[in-house]
DNA sequence: AACGATCGCAACCGCCAACTC
DNA sequence: CGAGTTGGCGGTTGCGATCGT
């Protein structure tokens, strides 16, 4: 911890990794747990930001025993914190694989066009983008684009015209951004071609099969995700922001005219369609159009927050782990109450 | 320089599905 | 089969930093 700028503020590890100004009163009163949210313990529970110790009690303890199991972890490590309020702060601060630095204008893209079709399904737009936390793009997304209000096509269409803009002026002053994007782009590359290289084709094109038809049946507007706009190698705007993404144009035998996307998302593949909360696995959709769901409030419209094998979120994981996401970690056995955790 | 407005983001809350007992 | 537990998710809040006047 030291004096970073010579300005009196003192710079801190806080949970994202990257060094944050902080006050130096601020930083005490953070310590003595006397800092934001509450005065210190509330329902016996520890509020407010995180101090580099808490953190590193939380570090220690996954590096041992791993992810899950987050109501244990007072118990275990002396924390004061809510096993919530554990997970929160690994999933979306701590966890190694998190990318670091400011959205790049291609995350910035992603994020646009994601949202326009997914709505505020922030956990699914953030398996799009390795590194980077629901949490993070929930942030952005409001920051930088909500005002509009994007409701309509009319106002979306401008959000994504004031987005063009702010992309344009950031490419022309910001190299760092460039070479990330260069960086993400051949980390995209590298997973299209070992996917490419492993994915039993035969099957994919069965399952998919199975899905278009359901889709043909539940979504009548599923022309909107045809593929025209988000094909690989396309050198246009568009295409380019769509760089992760492929389609599979008619690869249901028999079934012309369907198309499917895989979303590579990190270390692995999604298939993704419309309707579905989170990606498809075999697993029929069972509800209605979640982008009719309320906009404010927890709906009785809500997909499984689980990963059963075949559930919603069946990925492919093609076995590497150049950029390992966040549900790698979940190939371990169930985190539900192993017997000595209890 | 002072002050208010706005921005950015960490952390919280409530809800709900999956799971165990 | 119901109650309790756990964890995932989207929405909201609080506060320091920055900007504009």
């Amino acid at each position: 911890m030291q004096d970073a700028s010579g300005s009196g503020m003192l710079m801190i590890k806080t949970g994202d990794t990257r060094y944050r100004a902080m006050k130096p009163a601020a930083l005490l009163l953070m310590e003595a747990g006397q800092f934001g949210w509450s005065s210190g313990l509330d329902d016996g529970w520890r509020k407010g930001p995180w101090t580099p110790q808490e953190d590193k009690l939380l570090i220690e303890h996954v590096d041992i025993h791993g992810e899950g199991r987050w109501n244990s972890v007072s118990r275990l490590t002396g924390l004061k914190r809510s096993g919530k309020s554990c997970r929160l702060r690994w999933v979306n601060y701590l966890r190694p694989d998190l990318k670091r630095g400011k959205i790049t204008p291609h995350e910035e893209t992603i994020i646009l066009e994601l949202h326009a079709r997914w709505g505020n399904r922030w956990s699914t737009i953030a398996r799009s983008l390795p590194g980077r936390t629901d949490n993070e793009i929930k942030n952005y997304w409001r920051t930088h684009f909500k005002k509009a209000k994007p409701t309509k096509a009319s106002d979306r269409a401008q959000a994504r015209a004031r987005f063009l803009r702010q992309q344009q002026q950031g490419l022309q002053h910001n190299d760092d951004n460039q070479q990330q994007q260069h960086q993400h782009q051949l980390q995209l590359q590298e997973a299209e071609r070992a996917i490419k290289g492993m994915m039993p084709q035969a099957q994919v094109a069965a399952n998919i099969a199975q899905e278009m038809q359901e889709l043909a049946i539940m979504f009548p507007a599923f022309s909107m995700f045809q593929a025209a706009d988000c094909s690989a190698g396309s050198t246009s705007e568009e295409g380019s922001a769509w760089g992760s993404l492929w389609n599979l144009d008619d690869i249901g035998p028999g079934r012309p005219g369907l198309t499917a996307t895989f979303v590579i998302v990190g270390p692995r593949v999604e298939l993704t369609r419309p309707g579905s909360k989170s990606s498809a696995g075999s697993r029929p959709v069972t509800g209605p159009d979640p982008d009719a769901r309320p906009s404010s409030g927890s709906g009785p419209i809500r997909a499984s927050t689980r990963r059963p094998e075949l559930g919603p979120k069946a990925w492919f994981d093609p076995g590497f782990g150049a950029f390992p996401g966040p549900e790698r970690a979940q190939a371990r056995p169930s985190p539900i109450r192993t017997p000595g955790w209890a």
